[in-house]
DNA sequence: TAAATAGTGTCTCTTAGACAGTATGAG
DNA sequence: CTCATACTGTCTAAGAGACACTATTTA
């Protein structure tokens, strides 16, 4: 896809700030809410040398038809996962947050299954790890405006976790009721009754049953897939326990 | 406020996109929602001449110091409201929407009170105008990708309004628990039961009695403000009526 | 006193939450 | 058998929705 100028004249010649795009990739990694940073360049001229930053980086007018496009190029690469669970969160633009100057980026936000990859150096790039969440936002620490962005996709997730059935795209398919459970659980930092989550998720009929899961041990669960993966179930009320 | 190349090296010399703001301002206006257009210029070899859209336009990378305060920039140009509701919608980027090239917006909502100026062209700038929401959304005719932007815009406020105070942005203060019943009603486009209304609104502890209000005939009613304008209380529950 | 709008009382029914119970597998 | 985990039943209390009622003004 290349830029064409058509009928039209170019637009006035103002100065442009750079345009990025960054993903926060969440997974649950080690039972705990993690997400996925890459370590700047160590070499003194790159912004921020040696910190950790989202995955990100410049949109190319000639590969990238949409900025939708665009994250899902960036999350391929450092994750090859393909069809994830993927929103946009927001965008971040200003005058200061890249010493290089005036920039603005699209930040989207991504759930993908419990990934195996252990808390150090990656296997498809150099310099790629998950990290623990809540380890993250007790000690920003992170390159550009980066330490912002993430909580605010870990509020955006946490809120969301209260009223949908977002948590369904942190878990490989099959998956049973107890799993999802426990991802409800470590997502909301707090425990849910098991009743009423089995009802609630029942009710509102977004999974299909997918035969008997062999568990670790013990009695079996039913496995379910789920009916839509273009998106999550809204419930009508919230998680909050009674006040 | 101007672009400093500090002890960094400059940006890969990447083309880049251009970066506008618009903004989708909501009001009142006789008596049904509606928002500001602006119509182009007819010029041939301006993009979408003479069709409406959503003010807004390029980053300053002098003015503005980050995309919030362009926003709220454009908003004060086009309607001389100061600090009303703004907040981030999203944003649209990708290779077609602009004839003129890759471009990216970064999107804004705001709701302001309800505004006197008539449906016709305003007194500030020439060629602009308060449209009702549903003709526009029945009959998209507008520049750019701003048909689906609106379309976005109008979801988010009518789905928030199911369960938040953002309805009173739409009013000047003082206002009366009926003005802001009608102004849920004409957004949600159905009635709402006055006695759960009242008792909602009251629980939520947002408001902050000012005093009666001489209403336009009858008896008075109490006048609110309040508490905090800075951003809409959430409510624990939905509006649906009982399935 | 009538009309109009502001504001309250009350009943019912749904349902979340709490928790105790039963079912079904492994060893 | 026991133990562990999957799953179900039941009680209770909060609160939303529906609607009828009272209150306070103008004309």
């Amino acid at each position: 896809m290349t830029v064409t100028q058509r009928h039209s004249k170019p637009a006035p010649d103002f100065p442009r700030p750079y345009t990025t795009v960054d993903v926060v990739i969440f997974t649950i990694a080690q039972g705990q809410l993690s997400v996925l940073l890459v370590q700047r360049p160590e070499h003194e001229d790159d912004p921020f040398p040696g910190l950790w930053a989202l995955p990100g980086g410049f949109v190319n007018v000639d590969l990238d038809a949409d900025l939708q496009a665009c994250a899902a190029r960036k999350l391929k690469e450092k994750t090859g996962v393909d069809s994830p669970y993927l929103e946009q969160l927001g965008s971040w633009g200003g005058a200061a947050r890249d010493p290089r100057g005036w920039s603005a980026t699209h930040v989207y936000f991504a759930l993908i299954p419990a990934h195996d990859l252990p808390l150090t150096k990656g296997a498809n790039a150099a310099d790629v790890a998950w990290f623990e969440v809540d380890e993250l936002l007790a000690r920003p620490a992170l390159a550009f405006d980066h330490s912002t962005i993430l909580q605010a996709a870990v509020e955006r997730l946490r809120s969301k976790v209260e009223y949908t059935s977002l948590p369904a795209f942190l878990l490989t398919e099959p998956f049973t009721l107890p799993q999802l459970q426990q991802v409800y659980e470590t997502v909301l930092g707090r425990s849910v009754d098991k009743s009423g989550f089995r009802t609630r998720m029942l009710a509102a009929n977004f999974l299909v049953e997918a035969g008997h899961v062999e568990g670790t041990s013990n009695r079996p669960a039913m496995g379910y897939r789920l009916a839509d993966r273009s998106g999550p179930v809204v419930f009508p009320r919230t998680f909050s326990p009674r006040g």
